[in-house]
RNA sequence: GGGCGGUUAGCUCAGUUGGUUAGAGCGCAGCGUUGACAUCGCUGAGGUCAGAGGUUCAAAUCCUCUAUCGCCCACCA
């Protein structure tokens, strides 16, 4: 696409290829991987989004890592699968719907299941392709034909086919327990959906008067007056002195006039409030269980909307709050309020729309979960499942070993229905049917619900049964029918009316069986065979819990095996403030426009670059230029290396040949070092530092002096180092592609343009070869050497600059250098000079003449002194106090070297090889101190 | 109440089995448009690695404690 100069502009842009490129990428099949039974596959599987949702940056970090672990893998030739697909989102996404259709005067209750339905999937179709091509703009090379939805019939069947087996053997059952209700969405939640906070609220102390006669009373402290009116007994320590008499006495509620028990329980804290306890076994975890083991009645005085039922007597109707306000003056009016205290207690909130739970005692789908984290927890403490970074297998084996029951089963329309049904000839009684739509009762009145049985009374057929009944509520004693595909008949009174259980399952369900459901399973599909399990899952560490634990579970119930073997978990995303990014905060960045802005490599560049899993990463503006500048030098470095092809006619071919320059070995070591390094680092998923290496090697090593060197030899009509500017980007780029693909690929593009011998045979970067090297080829000396050539033209720039020379001023230098760099200092004066704006350099030898130190600016290296004589321009006191200064730095060193290596216990403990580096340093640092010394003698 | 993480240059962050003089980007100061690149080049300033103690020949790195910010988990009304 690129194959002249001209066409390569002088800047970067991302806008011109990145789509066209994502396409032809696509259109060669790169994405999707071939099935090879004598390869390991490398497998990923994306962490669903929201179908209706649209990517924010965290999303984008997910991609842009899993990608560059996707694309390395493939280069590196194993046959690499990256699955995409998207989630059905139960409550977030019928929240949304629900709110927009609310928006336009309709409520969803009106309309009917079906009619919502529709609207759902039609949102779904309107909105769903966002994310797709969302990460297309991201270059995320997925395989699109794996795509998955999670309602997709597939994994739609791995669900309930999950369901059936759990529920078969036992561990979902369906039961009357206290849950999370969240009265806005009108559901169940899970305890992971409920999100603790901080409030600042009031304990109320509140007299319920004993019965006796005897006008005194027991005082309670509360936080939540108005489940009063569902207690059905005070509890008391057993040890509590205070209370040792009161037990077995009855007290009277305020108001409603009940009369309840004060009963011993050791659940009572007696340093707590008054040392007596309300009990509420309907709206209380903790009350329910005294309850039960009390034996107390549970009596509901707060509905599913959140208002106060008819058990509340006076009060009923009231919203909960409003019932809080209403109570409490009313029992301080009466003179039932003690007292009131500040008090900071802790608040349920629904995790997607933030009302305050309600704790209610419902009936809900359950799988007892005990057993499934052991066998996860296992597979992590047994190291079949890594997790980077390793403190998060402390937090998930914590997690796993105090878990408590997964209530599965959600009051929503949108997502898996239970696959559970109910028979109406067998649990006629057990079955409220609420209808479509009112039928004539048997008093002349129009019927919405009634139970089956009483339907049957009627004279309805149960075949007009099913076909009316708009939802069925089992009571908890009626007897489930679980079945995969939908039961034909009742297996106790053949064909029969069937009403399936009108719940859906907690999003989460599905998504704990995606790295499998996905692949095929339950059947036994080639995909499943071949890339489960899969290799790498990676995701935030936020949904630590919500997912990945529940993946781990699922997967070895379902499959036997481990869902993945390596779990990466990386940070989060906050704003330039440290901020979390939310819609509510108004601060969120939209990845496509920064795409727009600085392109996209450059977004991901910002994402990764010297990131470090589970460590969050606050992406500022900054951190964006940066990576367009780079993308830039990157791009320009390109453009003088395909210029120098042409203008030189070299040929070059597909391998580097054999280096024989000094300059030109330094470089193919470097980039061999630098090679070697990076694998290293990927294969121990420090992706951030191997992009760092690569980056920090194309600009400071390889544009700054690579390039600046061999202009110079080519300049002289030296074609070779033409070879190696093109050997070492084209390799370099190689190494860069998984993290920048689009430029990395417009660069090898127009390499192999000039030099077809590079392509080895194929047509993009992205199927080439990811390169290796052994550490063991580096070239030592030619590094020690370009080193020194390289320090001899930083000092000399610095000598100029800090002499304030004209920059159009050639000056003279002087070099005395040991024998190690004599050589090459020589070699590469002209280098030197063009690099350090010198018109001559003179390399002494023993017996020469040094200048006169008094009008010469003298930098001391290791192994080199560089004088450069500046008329003029030196001051032989500053230049005196300048080395004195250094020669109190070098022997300050110099002294702590001395006594590390006079000290036995350092020669004995400490390796041989840095012993002898620590040697070679102190000889160094001698003749440093030496030279220094003699110059300073000689300014007298 | 338990547990985890952060604290490194003005800002954002690297620094993985303890081993040269602790690094980068941005910012800052000075200089610079000769054909790869001003989205750039050159030079430089800037850090007692939160604090204290300990282990060690050797500590930003390991241990203990403290401070501070943040996160996760937990049934105290």
């Amino acid at each position: 696409m690129t194959n002249t100069i001209a066409e390569m502009a002088a800047a970067w842009d991302p806008a011109r290829f990145e789509e066209a490129r994502y396409q032809w990428w696509e259109e060669r099949g790169y994405f999707q991987p071939r099935i090879d039974h004598e390869q390991q596959p490398f497998v990923v599987i994306m962490p669903p989004p929201n179908v209706t949702g649209q990517l924010h940056l965290g999303h984008a970090l997910t991609a842009s890592v899993e990608d560059a672990l996707v694309r390395w893998h493939r280069m590196r030739g194993d046959p690499t699968l990256w699955l995409p697909g998207t989630d059905h989102a139960g409550i977030a996404t019928q929240y949304v719907v629900e709110n927009h259709l609310a928006s336009q005067g309709i409520d969803r209750r009106e309309i009917g299941r079906q009619k919502f339905l529709e609207h759902v999937w039609e949102w779904v179709r309107e909105y769903g392709g966002a994310i797709q091509n969302q990460h297309r703009r991201l270059g995320a090379s997925c395989d699109w034909t794996r795509e998955r939805f999670t309602l997709d019939e597939g994994p739609s069947r791995a669900v309930r086919a999950t369901f059936v087996n759990l529920y078969e053997s036992g561990r979902i059952y369906r039961g009357e327990r206290m849950i999370n209700w969240c009265p806005t969405d009108h559901t169940a939640l899970s305890d992971l959906e409920t999100e603790y906070e901080d409030a600042a609220g009031k304990l109320w102390h509140i007299n319920y008067p004993y019965t006796d006669g005897s006008g005194r009373h027991v005082t309670v402290a509360t936080t939540r007056p108005e489940t009063y009116l569902g207690d059905t007994a005070v509890a008391v320590n057993t040890n509590d002195p205070r209370f040792a008499d009161a037990i077995g006495l009855t007290v009277r509620l305020p108001f409603i006039d009940r009369e309840i028990p004060i009963i011993g329980d050791d659940y009572v804290d007696m340093e707590f409030g008054t040392g007596a306890l309300k009990v509420t076994p309907a709206h209380d975890q903790n009350d329910f269980e005294i309850g039960q083991r009390h034996g107390l009645e549970a009596i509901e005085v707060i509905a599913a909307d959140g208002t106060l039922n008819e058990n509340a007597g006076p009060f009923a109707g009231l919203e909960r709050f409003a019932a809080r306000q209403s109570i409490v003056s009313e029992l301080e009016a009466a003179g039932f309020l003690e007292r009131t205290e500040e008090y900071q207690n802790r608040v349920g909130r629904c995790y997607r729309c933030q009302t305050i739970i309600e704790p209610r005692l419902s009936i809900q789908w359950f799988v007892d979960i005990a057993p499934l984290a052991e066998r996860a927890a296992e597979a992590v403490r047994d190291g079949r499942i890594r997790i980077v970074p390793e403190r998060f297998t402390g937090t998930y084996l914590n997690w796993m070993d105090g878990i408590r029951d997964w209530c599965i089963s959600r009051q929503l329309w949108w997502g898996h229905r239970i696959p559970a049904w109910f028979c109406g000839e067998c649990d006629g009684d057990r079955l409220q049917i609420i209808l479509g739509e009112a039928i004539t009762g048997p008093d002349g009145q129009p019927l919405w619900e009634a139970t089956y049985s009483q339907l049957r009374e009627i004279g309805l057929t149960p075949e007009e049964i099913v076909a009316r009944a708009d939802r069925v509520n089992a009571d908890k004693d009626a007897t489930p029918i679980v079945a995969v595909d939908g039961p034909s008949a009742c297996p106790e009174c053949g064909p029969a009316a069937l009403l399936q259980d009108p719940d859906v399952l907690d999003t989460w369900f599905s998504s704990g069986l995606w790295p499998h459901s996905t692949l095929g399973w339950p059947d036994d599909a080639e995909d499943y065979r071949y890339f489960h399990p899969t290799s790498v899952l990676e995701t935030g560490y936020d949904i630590l819990f919500f997912w990945v634990a529940r993946m781990i579970m699922m997967g070895l119930e379902n499959t036997g095996d481990v869902p993945f073997r390596t779990v990466y978990l990386h940070g989060l995303v906050r704003d330039a403030q440290r901020q979390k990014m939310s819609k509510t905060r108004g601060n969120v960045i939209d990845p496509l426009e920064s795409i727009a802005e600085y392109g996209t490599d450059a977004l991901r560049m910002a994402l990764t670059i010297a990131t470090t899993p589970g460590n969050d990463l606050a992406l500022t503006p900054g951190r964006m230029e940066a990576g367009r500048n780079f993308a830039n030098k990157l791009w320009n470095a390109a453009r003088f290396v395909a210029r120098s092809v042409e203008t030189s006619g070299a040929a070059v071919g597909g391998e580097m040949p054999e280096p024989s320059h000094r300059e030109d070995r330094w470089i193919v070591s470097r980039l061999n070092g630098v090679t070697a390094h990076v694998n290293q680092l990927l294969e121990d998923f420090q992706l951030g530092q191997a992009e760092q290496v690569i980056r920090d090697f194309l600009w400071d090593e390889f544009a700054d002096w690579y390039i600046e060197l061999a202009k110079v030899r080519i300049r002289n009509g030296d074609t070779a180092p033409v070879a190696y500017l093109v050997g070492a980007l084209e390799q370099s780029v190689r190494l860069l592609h998984p993290f920048m693909p689009f430029v990395t690929e417009e660069i090898w593009q127009s390499l192999v343009a000039r030099a077809p011998g590079l392509a080895r045979g194929v047509e993009s970067i992205m199927v080439s070869a990811y390169p290796q090297a052994d550490v063991g080829d580096a070239d030592r000396a030619s590094e020690a050497e370009v080193g020194d050539v390289i320090n001899v033209v930083r000092a000399i720039r610095n000598a100029r600059a800090e002499g304030n020379v004209e920059h159009s001023r050639m000056i003279e230098v002087f070099v005395d250098a040991d024998t190690r760099s004599r050589q090459a200092i020589d070699d590469s004066r002209e280098a030197i000079g063009t690099l350090a704006r010198v018109s001559s350099l003179r390399v002494l030898e023993e017996d020469d003449e040094r200048p006169d130190p008094a009008s010469v600016m003298t930098a001391i290296l290791d192994g080199v002194t560089v004088m450069a004589p500046l008329a003029g321009l030196v001051d032989a006191d500053a230049e005196r106090a300048r080395l004195t200064k250094e020669l109190e730095e070098t022997q300050g060193r110099l002294t702590g070297l001395e006594q590390r290596l006079g000290n036995e216990g350092f020669r004995s403990k400490a390796p041989a090889h840095v012993v002898a580096k620590e040697e070679e340093r102190l000889a160094e640092s001698r003749q440093r101190v030496e030279r220094i010394e003699e110059q300073l003698a000689r300014l007298g």
